[in-house]
DNA sequence: GTGGTCTAGACCACG
DNA sequence: GTGGTCTAGACCACA
């Protein structure tokens, strides 16, 4: 697991730290059952606060994806991963939304906008290799 | 332009409007030289505050959807509005990262995924009915 | 609003403002819609930390009891509080199970609880005089 | 005694090993003067700190439930369990306040709480089976 | 050692 | 003035 957080950017670290763990699940470096760092360690490795990386634990712990185990430790859900369902699908329509909407408008046609998305999604082909 | 925002939402305002706008060309209902309200009635249309309806504009006239000329008021870009390049790519696959990786953790496939974009891009097809 | 909080107990901070709070609402001294004090108003009112009052604040967002607007303030839910779910009767019975298991160990009959629950209903019977 | 923790849960393993053993006294399967396992064999056998049974014991022995003999072992107090008194009472409605407040914020009726009691009560009605 | 809680103080975006 | 974020540092319960 290597991290890295952008600190320029106006996204929160928080928000970044949850995606890049996800990434890390996606990627298949992050199996069901795997633990992550403590708060504290991983804190101090990327150079952030402890609390920040509790904030984004917590809402990885929220959506599913993890279990925090009070005196153990954090794991990625061993149950896996809850599967997209409808309220996802919802809050993905509704995300994606705008960005078609801006695509449209820069006349960005469809053929190449879901070329784009493959392209992105051939990043995770492999998993780790 | 019927403008509907979500106070619940944790988007800005502005940011809203933004793409409410965007929509409107998108759907073809707001067409290059087309006149917008002014400032001070659109902000009264949908009871905002002044500021907000100015920074959405000003966000807009900087990324050439529109002109804002001091006593005519503002207008759709006559010229149209400009391409995506690639910087608009970029920023697109760095929006759209985050979401297909949550996608791709939560077992929803490329194709869906691409189904899902491709629900949306219909909405758009036959413009304004 | 007189919110009086027990700063000896072992039960968080947090943990009793959100009680105080749903305990507003099952009093009927707060309906939906009404506002709440903002972060630090609440805080200093009470006199503790604001980080503290925040996260209660969440905690009754997360539950639908609340709603939190970005620069207008916290308000009840306008669409009412959620109601009992299954979901929520399972972790009802789950907090209530040891409850009962060291009253039958006490000896403390099923009528004699009952009674107990229905002096604390009746607390709540006339809502606020 | 087949005792069964939620590794999971935020209630602290000892607590839920004190209840899993009121149960036992609850469910008749344990009476007044029946040994219980020594803290070695016992946490050797859940696979848990030998601390956490001890804490579990303590606790236990400090309410008058058992008694801990130094080299006899631990023993379900052979006079009897405490019985409920005013301050056992008062604890169980400090306690029992917050679940029925919640329950109302959500709607869920008196009769209906009083009906969730009553099946717990029933799960201990005919002791083991 | 772990996470949970609380405090204190700071800066920012938003409206 | 509002909530959102981040930092820093502290104490506690648990195992």
């Amino acid at each position: 697991m290597f991290i890295k957080l952008d600190f320029e950017s106006s996204e929160p670290i928080y928000q970044q730290l949850v995606f890049r763990i996800m990434e890390g699940i996606a990627m298949k470096e992050l199996k069901p059952g795997d633990d992550l760092p403590s708060v504290r360690s991983l804190a101090s490795d990327i150079g952030i606060n402890l609390h920040t990386v509790n904030k984004a634990y917590h809402q990885l712990k929220q959506e599913g994806f993890i279990q925090i185990h009070r005196q153990k430790g954090v794991v990625i859900n061993p149950d896996g991963v809850p599967k997209a369902d409808e309220q996802y699908k919802e809050r993905l329509k509704k995300n994606l939304h705008p960005l078609i909407t801006e695509s449209i408008c820069r006349d960005l046609g469809e053929e190449e906008f879901i070329k784009l998305c493959q392209t992105i999604y051939e990043t995770y082909q492999g998993g780790r290799t």
